[in-house]
DNA sequence: GATGTAGAGTATCGAGTCGATACTATCCGT
DNA sequence: ACGGATAGTATCGACTCGATACTCTACATC
């Protein structure tokens, strides 16, 4: 098994130590990586992709399992749900403040770390190309693409002052400040 | 929670979606990840390299944790274990046919096409900047390299020829071809 | 030779993931 | 009002995973 530098299947394999060096960081602190993915995911969605069923198509799992996730969190008192009225059963999941400080702990934030310390264009590069990974593995899968409302298809921009906010042109809804920079699980990326 | 392209968090959430992908693609053809992840090591790491303790380290979990995941392995007629003799209680852990045919579907293959599609010199960079990356997420929490012996500053290179093969300066032994391109829980990356 | 002692692996336990399946509740179109 | 689609839950079994306590071997020191 040669892998010359560059090849794909070595590149795939630095992936998986890095992917498996980040997941064993998430144990401890109380809380398990699937846990902590989905406070992750809760604290930057808008309000409208905060439901079970958003989250497991998120996290490419199935309802069952997204919703014993979430009854941990519960449990522990890091969100709290909520009926979402006029929307069948619908429920929204919000954090706590426990849970927001939960995330502040985050050894993620030492990958982040690690990527501050490269090269800025380096930094872009990466960003271009694992988006160009991910992109075509979510379209070969046909799942969702979950990026922020700024760069759906459906984003309107309003003119940033009052009377001419935002709007997301599919839900037929004015958008708060900040929330075109949420993930939205409606999002189809800008044709 | 504002992203814009290129922001370290917008990378470790970019990173974060895809091996949560990857990890699900995981599930199905009776494998799971952790399982999967197994085998993949032990198809290329080299004959010092293939004991309980050395996967527990290159995976970052727990020894007992990973003899689990052997003996789930062991049952599937996947790897076989023998005793390394004159070591203690050492063991070697090899694929058996099965074991590599499972790997031959491994859905890992669908990163590798991904990454073929990008340009030449997009993969050289990826490739340095993840190997950056990871390279200070060991250093920083103190593990191990488990590069393949080429790279390793305890090797000696033969001429190629029989009566000089490739040698390891710190196992005092001599190499067999192919074993140079092979992953080893001894590695030190060369000074 | 006896006696640590360090290293390698295993057994067992409890919390939790995860998919699968079957179920309930709510809405919407006809 | 009926049927279907959608959203979420309950339950089960296989498994991961860390923690802890244990066994077995080798090796150094007395």
């Amino acid at each position: 098994m040669h892998l010359p530098p560059g090849s794909p299947s070595r590149i795939a394999g630095l992936f998986e130590r890095l992917a498996r060096l980040m997941r064993s960081c998430g144990h401890g602190s109380g809380l398990n990586p699937a846990q902590l993915e989905a406070l992750r995911y809760l604290a930057s969605c808008n309000r409208f992709s905060n439901s079970p069923g958003a989250l497991a198509e998120y996290l490419a799992a199935t309802k069952g399992t997204v919703s014993q996730t979430i009854q941990a969190l519960e449990r522990k008192g890091l969100v709290t749900k909520a009926a979402r009225q006029g929307r069948g059963r619908s429920i929204a999941i919000t954090l706590t403040e426990a849970g927001r400080a939960a995330l502040a702990g985050d050894p993620w934030h030492r990958m982040s770390d690690q990527v501050r310390m490269l090269d800025e264009q380096d930094q872009v590069a990466l960003d271009a190309t694992l988006a160009a990974i991910l992109g075509g593995l979510l379209a070969g899968n046909g799942l969702k693409s979950f990026g922020v409302c700024r760069t759906c298809r459906y984003f309107e921009r309003g003119g940033g002052v009052p009377g001419h906010p935002d709007r997301c042109g599919l839900l037929k809804l004015d958008l708060a400040p900040g929330d075109a920079d949420l993930i939205c699980s409606e999002h189809r990326a800008a044709a």
